[in-house]
DNA sequence: CGTTCCCTTGAGTAGTTTCAATACTTGTGG
DNA sequence: CCACAAGTATTGAAACTACTCAAGGGAACG
């Protein structure tokens, strides 16, 4: 549960101690931008945040916490666990995305009112509720706080073009390689990476329908990143040998997550004066 | 250049009246939201826009508007022609999206300062240039503007998505029928949809790299939507014998691009007052 | 009137799907 | 404690989809 990823090759996103600070003072949004545009947030608009989340709710894995097409009057935050993004038609699911602790997961249901897709959580969860009255005050007197909003979604944009990428580019292999890559990655960024493990709740049949291939054939690509000693999946937890080599193979380069690194913010929203 | 799309089975999105009048009155920026958000801007909100184009340019096809990594002060508006998205890997070109007329192409570069792709014309284009100054009085002072803009940014991701959906899910002859069919129902709304063709700047190795394949194999697929009788590609334009067909053939539900349809912005956001 | 870019076709190989069958794992009830 | 069921993981073989290399054809533009 170190904060510090492993190889020493990595980025440093925050000490321990910064970390567990940040989330004893806001143990429900502490998670929100870390790593990336929280800095940017000053003591007043992070405790505003906090107090704009009125409930925290408990969810089992499996359940939906929104559906297609549903009419949202409110938004959720993802505080502990992994939800995911799914697409059903008729036999099939498409899995669109994932979160990971600190997402704002429907925010962009505040501006678009209906959601294209479902969100799913993937094992036991624990959310934040921000009714869109907050955020629609927000947007009216918050304008610093409002943009750095509108980036958090325009993360989740980064993202899927990632994903159009690696599916235009990557054989299934390559394609798990890159999504546990990246979630590594945005642990790393919310102080829940591991050292040489990546863990979560998913079934091969999970990857699958992220990496637009079958259960079957995505147990013969992990049987690959096995043999060529990359890395081992058992019971959803990714043990990886060398990390470089994962992120190699699956073709994985950082700077699309907007953390430290080329396409980081730089100071022109870094202070909250500014805005 | 109708409003009105072929076949019957398509809804209407604005009288060639409507739109030609929005047009004459807001020449630079009367295609953006058309047919999605539009209607919630009020007049003032619609010339406000309007003036904060300073500068229109012409561009040259092929020409990069900007690339991956620079830091930008201004956003784009595109008026006539397409662009794309793309990011490249040494010898590979990558497309993650198509932007047509209407579109505020780097309206993200606001909130992100630095893009992950390039923005590529595709075929000579017309774009306005919008000041980050600018956007930011917006913030400041036009909460209601601002989430307009911020839906606008939202759109692309929902493209986003389905794009995922579409490299998990299709065979490369259903992806380009997915591309076109989207297209069409793109120009559709912003009053620019034809009655039986789409017209391109697109060359099939750009469609290849659209989805996800070769030019090569992109070229047997379009061999097949012409022996299916579904289309024939003859220099860019897609000469379509029925719609329907199209569509069906590429998985095709307009529904996420939230014009009119089961996810089209209801009453919550239509009216300027509320914001 | 030839160069250049774009499109088309063929043949062999690689990656993926499908159907079918078999094991492993976990939780449950007897 | 064992037996069983349900979900998950694994393997084999044939069919399909897509990739690569190679070659040739067509249209546009100087």
């Amino acid at each position: 549960m170190k904060g510090e990823p492993a190889g020493g090759s990595q980025i440093v996103f925050g000490t321990d101690e910064s970390i567990a600070e940040e989330i004893a003072s806001y143990p429900r949004t502490g998670r929100f931008l870390m790593g990336r545009l929280r800095h940017a947030l000053s003591r007043d608009e992070k405790r505003l945040l906090e107090d704009m989340v009125t409930e925290v709710r408990t969810v089992e894995g499996g359940t939906a916490l929104l559906h297609r097409n549903d009419l949202v009057n409110h938004s959720t935050l993802l505080i502990d666990g992994y939800m995911m993004r799914t697409v059903h038609d008729g036999s099939r699911r498409f899995i669109l995305g994932l979160q990971v602790p600190g997402d704002f997961v429907d925010l962009h249901g505040f501006a678009l009112k209906r959601l294209d897709h479902d969100l799913m959580a993937a094992g036991p969860i624990r959310v934040g509720i921000v009714s869109h009255e907050r955020l629609e005050e927000v947007m009216q007197t918050q304008p610093h706080l409002a943009r750095v909003l509108w980036f958090a979604t325009l993360l989740d944009a980064a993202i899927h073009r990632e994903w159009i990428m690696k599916l235009e580019q990557l054989t299934a292999a390559r394609r798990v390689a890159h999504v546990f890559a990246e979630l590594w990655q945005r642990l790393d960024q919310v102080g829940l990476g591991r050292t040489d493990s990546v863990r979560t709740p998913l079934i091969q049949a999970d990857l699958a329908d992220m990496c637009g291939t079958t259960a079957i054939h995505m147990n013969r690509a992990l049987a690959q990143l096995r043999k060529e000693g990359i890395g081992e999946l058992r019971r959803g937890t990714l043990y990886v040998a060398d990390r470089r080599r994962l992120e190699e193979f699956g073709k994985f380069d950082a700077s699309y997550l907007y953390g430290r690194g080329s396409l980081a913010v730089g100071t022109a929203l870094d202070s909250p004066d500014r805005g």
